[in-house]
RNA sequence: GGGCGUAUAGCUCAGUUGGUUAGAGCGCAGCCUUCACACGGCUGAGGUCACAGGUUCGAGUCCUGUUACGCCCACCA
C-alpha cells in the first residue's frame, strides 16, 4: 500500500474520524458464523442510567475494552454487547423532579396522560403504568448522551446488540426464569421478618445493607430481678423472652423460669441460646420481634412467639393491653417513631424505677439500607423469596472462577459464609420488573396470597397492573371472587442477575446462545461482587448448573485528586469526560486508565491525562518520522547488528506484553510497551536516522536493513499500543497498511524472529550508552546537540568493543563525532568538543 | 472479632523465582529554537525501600512481630 503520511499531523477530530469509521465498516461487528471455540464473550455490566456518567465508569470500561482488544486481535471473535440498566430507585427519584409526578399504584391508567412541559410545584399523581412510561421516556434521553461517551471513549463494543433492562424482551427473560424458579420450588412467597426501610417502605435482602457507626446508648434494665442490657429500650413491649448463653452458671438455675417485663408486666420465658455471649452487657439479653437479625435467629430456633409493634412507617403500631398499666404506658409510645419512643420509654421506666443508673453513651454499627436515612427495622410481611443453593455448591463454583486480581476472590467467600436466610427479590416499588402473578380474592373480598395465578409462559412478558390472568375477565379486577395483580417488582439484581442468559440468547435464540454461553468473561468493580457477582452465580446454578463464565476481572474505583471516594453525581467539572476527551483525546484518558493495575484504585490525574496527549503525539510524530525515509526493497533484509538487537529487544517486549495480558494484566502491557517505544524514540531512532536516510557513509544494503527493521518495529509497537492507544495506532495504521489494526493480528516472537532479530541487545545498548555520554558533554558544555565532536574515544571491554564497532558508522553520524577511536582498555569515554 | 490489600524519591507508581551501585514518569533545576516532534528534546539533583527482629554468603524481595492507611465479612444485646 502506498504510504500517505500527513505533513503535520494532530490528534483533533481523531475520535469522530475513526468512530464513524468504525461504526460504518461494522469494524467491532460480532460475526456469529464463528463457533464457541473461536469466540470470546464479554457480560457487559450495564451501566445505571441515572444521570451523568463520570470519569470513574470510563475508567472501568476502559479497562474491559483493553482486554476486548487485545482477544480480537488475539484471532478471537469478540462478543461485547453493551446494556443499559434502567431499573431501580435512582430513576424513579429524577422522574418524579424531573416531570413533577409522583406515582399512585391505586389509579388506573390514562392513555392519554402527558408530562406537562415544566414540573408544576404539587406533583401530579399518576398510575403505576403512567409513571413507569415516564421512567422509561427520561432513561431513553439520559442513554443517549450514555452511548456518546461510550462512541467516544471508543469502546468496541457491538452496538447491534444493545439490551435494555426495562425492554420488553428482557422483563420476559426475567419473568420467563422466575416462574420457572417457582415451578422448581426454588422461589416461593412466604410471610417471615423482613428487613424494611421505613422511609421508602420497602423490604430489602441482606445484599442492600451496610453497617454505619451511629451514637446509641446502653439502657440497664430490670427484669425482676434481672437486669438487661439493650440500646433499644422502646422494643421492651415486644419482648418475648430473656437468653443466657446454655453453660452460664449465672443464669443456669433460671432456664424455663419466667420474669415479668417493666411496664408491661408480661410474663417471659428465660431461655438459653448459645448465640447469647456472657461476655456482652450483663450477659443477659432480650428477644423482642424484632430488634436485629439475631433476634430473628433466636425467635426462629426457640419457636418464640410474634409480638408486633413496629409499623412498616417506623411507628410503633396500636397495639391492645389485657390490662390498663400496660395500656396506658404504651399508648405513649404508639404512633411515635422509634427515636421518639425510646425517649419517651426511657422516662417512664426512670420513674417506675425500672431503669438501672443512668444511659451510657456509646457508639455502635447499624444496620442501614445503603440507600436508607435511618435503621432498618424488621416487620413481619410477606414477599417472595429465592432460596440458594447449598454453601458448599456455592464455593465450589466461588473457587472455580479465575478472579482477576486472584485475591478478590475471598470476598466471595467471605460473603457466601456469612449468607443468612433466603434472597427477598420482593421490592414495594413501581419502575422495575412485575412479578408476572395474580392471586385469587375471595368471595367475601379477601385476598388468597397463597393462592398465586402465575402468567403463562408463552405470555409474557406481564404486568398484573394491566393485563388480566387467563380465565378472568378485566372487570373481576380487585373484586371478590375475582383477582388482584401481584402489586409488587423485583429487585433489580433479580433481573441482572439473569444477564449472561439474556445477552447470550438464552430461550431465545438458541444458535446464539450456543455460540457465547458460557460466557468468557465478566467485567466488574468489586462493590457488587455480593450483588451482581454472586447472584449471576445462583441463577446460572439453577438453570444449568454451571458458571455463567470463566473469568472474572475486577475494577477499582476512581477517587478525586484529593483522595475522596468519588461520589456518583459529584466530580470536578475540569474532569468530565467529555472535558478531558475534548482537550486531551480518548486516547488520554485511555491511557490514564490503563495505568490503573487491576483491582486497584485508581485517582483522577491531570497530570496523566497530559502524559496520555503526549505519548500520542509522540506515536503520532515518530511514526511520521519512521514512514519518511522511503519503503525499504521487497528483498531488504535485516542485515545490521544494531538492528538486530533493537529487535531482540522488541521480541521481549512482545512477550512480556503478552504474558501480561494474558494474565489480564493490562497495565503491566502498557508499561512495557511505552518503556520500550521511548527508548526506542531517544536511543535507535537517533542511532539509525542517517543511514536510514541513505546518507553517503553507509551502503545500500545498510540502509535497506535500517527501512525493513523500521517499518518492522513500527508495525509491532502499534499494535501493542492499539488496545490502549485506540484512536492514533488506527490513525498510523492508515498511512500505510489495509484494514483497521483492531482487526490485524497481535504480534507474536515468532514474527519477529522470522523479521531478522538478532539473539542479544548488546550492539543497541552499548551505542546507546556512548550516545549519552556524547549528549551529556554536550549539555554540560551548553551547546547543541548538532555541535560537532572532534575527537571521541572509547575504551572497554573486548567484548563491549566488539559490540560497539557494530555500530561504529551510526554512533559517528548520531554523535556528529568527527575522530572516532574504539579501543580495548579500563572503561572510560573521552568526548574532545571542537 | 475474622480476613484481604497497601506501605519504595516531594507526588503517582514499577521492581517477575532473593544476586553488582534501587528504577520510571511527573514535579524541580539547568541546557538545547535539533532539519519527526516546543502540544518538544537533552542532562541533572533527589531514596535509612514504614518499624523491630530473624533466615541467608547476600533481603526492597523470604519468615515472625509491630504500626499506619484503605477495603471486605461478622450473631453489633
Amino acid at each position: 500500500m502506498k504510504r500517505t503520511v500527513p505533513e503535520k499531523p494532530v490528534l483533533e477530530g481523531l475520535e469522530a474520524k475513526w468512530g464513524e469509521r468504525w461504526e460504518a465498516d461494522g469494524t467491532y461487528r460480532f460475526d456469529r458464523t464463528k463457533t464457541r471455540d473461536e469466540i470470546y464473550s464479554v457480560d457487559t455490566p450495564p451501566p445505571t442510567v441515572s444521570g451523568h456518567l463520570h470519569i470513574g465508569h470510563c475508567s472501568s470500561y476502559t479497562h474491559t475494552d483493553l482486554i476486548v482488544r487485545y482477544q480480537r486481535m488475539r484471532g478471537r471473535e469478540v462478543f461485547y454487547p453493551m446494556g443499559w440498566d434502567d431499573n431501580g430507585l435512582n430513576i424513579e427519584r429524577r422522574t418524579q423532579i424531573n416531570y413533577g409526578v409522583i406515582c399512585d399504584p391505586s389509579l388506573p391508567y390514562d392513555p392519554a396522560f402527558r408530562a406537562p412541559e415544566k414540573p408544576p410545584k404539587d406533583p401530579i399523581a399518576v398510575s403505576r403504568p403512567n409513571f413507569v412510561e415516564l421512567c422509561s421516556q427520561l432513561t431513553l434521553e439520559l442513554e443517549e448522551e450514555y452511548r456518546t461517551l461510550w462512541t467516544a471513549l471508543g469502546l468496541s463494543c457491538d452496538w447491534t446488540y444493545l439490551y435494555r433492562t426495562i425492554a420488553p424482551d428482557v422483563t420476559q427473560i426475567s419473568q420467563l426464569a422466575f416462574l420457572r424458579l417457582v415451578e422448581r420450588g426454588q422461589a416461593f412467597r412466604v410471610e417471615a421478618p423482613t428487613l424494611w426501610d421505613v422511609d421508602f417502605q420497602t423490604s430489602l435482602a441482606q445484599a442492600d445493607l451496610e453497617d454505619r457507626e451511629m451514637p446509641g446508648a446502653y439502657h440497664r434494665i430490670r427484669f425482676g430481678d434481672i437486669e438487661i442490657d439493650t440500646t433499644r429500650p422502646e422494643l421492651i413491649p415486644a419482648c418475648v423472652a430473656l437468653v443466657a448463653h446454655p453453660e452460664d452458671e449465672r443464669f443456669k438455675p433460671r432456664f424455663g423460669t419466667t420474669v415479668r417485663s417493666p411496664l408491661f408486666g408480661v410474663e417471659v420465658p428465660i431461655v438459653a441460646h448459645e448465640l447469647a455471649d456472657p461476655e456482652k452487657g450483663t450477659g443477659i439479653a432480650m428477644i423482642c420481634t424484632f430488634g436485629d437479625q439475631t433476634d430473628v435467629i433466636w425467635w426462629r430456633d426457640l419457636d418464640l412467639p410474634v409480638r408486633s409493634i413496629m409499623g412498616r412507617d417506623g411507628r410503633l403500631l396500636p397495639v391492645e393491653w389485657d390490662h390498663a398499666e400496660a395500656q396506658r404506658c404504651y399508648d405513649e409510645l404508639a404512633g411515635r417513631s422509634a427515636k421518639q419512643a425510646q425517649k419517651r420509654i426511657v422516662e417512664l421506666l426512670r420513674e417506675s424505677g425500672d431503669l438501672v443508673g443512668e444511659p451510657r453513651e456509646i457508639t455502635h454499627a447499624v444496620k442501614f439500607w445503603e440507600n436508607g436515612k435511618r435503621p432498618l427495622e424488621i416487620v413481619t410481611t410477606r414477599q417472595w423469596f429465592i432460596k440458594f443453593p447449598p454453601k458448599d455448591v456455592l464455593f465450589e463454583r466461588a473457587r472455580a472462577l479465575n478472579f482477576h486480581p486472584e485475591f478478590m476472590q475471598v470476598r466471595m467467600e467471605n460473603w457466601i459464609e456469612g449468607l443468612a436466610g433466603d434472597w427477598n427479590i420482593t421490592r414495594q416499588r413501581f419502575f422495575g420488573v412485575p412479578f408476572p402473578v395474580w392471586y385469587r380474592m375471595g368471595p367475601d373480598g379477601e385476598v388468597l396470597w397463597d393462592e398465586p395465578i402465575a402468567a403463562a409462559l408463552d405470555a409474557l412478558p406481564v404486568d398484573p397492573s394491566t393485563d388480566t390472568p387467563a380465565g378472568f375477565t378485566e372487570a373481576q379486577r380487585n373484586q371478590p371472587g375475582g383477582f388482584v395483580g401481584d402489586p409488587d417488582v423485583m429487585d433489580t439484581w433479580a433481573t441482572s442477575s439473569m444477564s449472561p442468559e439474556y445477552v447470550s440468547g438464552w430461550q431465545r435464540d438458541p444458535d446464539l446462545f450456543e455460540r457465547v454461553f458460557p460466557m468468557d468473561l465478566r467485567p466488574q468493580a468489586h462493590d457488587i461482587i455480593r450483588t451482581w457477582l454472586f447472584y449471576t452465580v445462583v441463577r446460572a446454578e439453577f438453570e444449568f448448573g454451571t458458571l455463567p463464565f470463566k473469568e472474572v476481572a475486577i475494577s477499582g474505583f476512581v477517587q478525586d485528586p484529593d483522595r475522596k471516594k468519588m461520589s456518583k453525581s459529584a466530580g470536578n467539572a475540569e474532569d468530565d469526560p467529555f472535558e478531558v476527551i475534548a482537550k486531551n483525546g480518548a486516547d488520554s484518558l485511555r491511557y490514564w486508565a490503563a495505568g490503573a493495575r487491576p483491582g486497584r484504585d485508581l485517582f483522577v490525574d491531570r497530570n496523566q491525562f497530559k502524559i496520555g496527549r503526549r505519548l500520542a503525539m509522540k506515536i503520532l510524530n515518530a511514526s511520521r518520522f519512521a514512514l519518511s525515509f522511503g519503503e525499504p526493497d521487497a528483498d531488504a533484509t535485516v542485515t545490521e547488528a544494531i538492528d538486530q538487537a533493537l529487535l531482540a529487544s522488541l521480541r521481549t517486549t512482545v512477550a512480556e506484553a503478552t504474558t501480561a495480558f494474558e494474565s489480564y494484566d493490562y497495565s503491566r502491557a502498557r508499561d512495557v510497551t511505552e518503556a520500550f517505544f521511548w527508548g526506542f524514540c531517544d536511543n535507535y531512532l537517533e542511532l539509525v536516522k542517517g543511514r536510514a536516510y541513505g546518507n553517503d557513509a553507509h551502503s545500500a544494503a545498510a540502509t535497506a536493513s535500517a527501512r525493513r527493521t523500521l517499518e518492522v518495529a513500527l508495525s509491532v509497537q502499534l499494535r501493542l499500543f492499539a488496545p490502549s492507544m485506540a484512536y492514533v495506532t488506527e490513525e498510523v495504521w492508515s498511512w500505510w497498511q489495509e484494514g483497521s489494526i483492531h482487526r490485524s493480528s497481535w504480534p507474536t516472537t515468532d514474527e519477529i524472529d522470522a523479521s531478522g532479530a538478532g539473539d542479544d541487545v548488546a550492539t543497541l545498548d552499548a551505542a546507546s550508552e556512548v550516545l549519552a555520554v556524547v549528549r551529556r558533554t554536550k549539555t554540560e558544555a551548553k551547546v547543541g546537540m548538532r555541535t560537532p565532536v572532534a575527537r571521541l574515544e572509547v575504551r572497554d571491554t573486548a567484548e563491549r568493543v566488539a559490540a560497539i564497532r557494530m555500530a561504529e558508522a551510526d554512533l559517528r553520524e548520531a554523535g556528529v563525532v568527527t575522530d572516532l577511536e574504539i579501543a580495548e582498555g579500563d572503561p572510560n569515554i573521552t568526548v574532545t568538543l571542537a
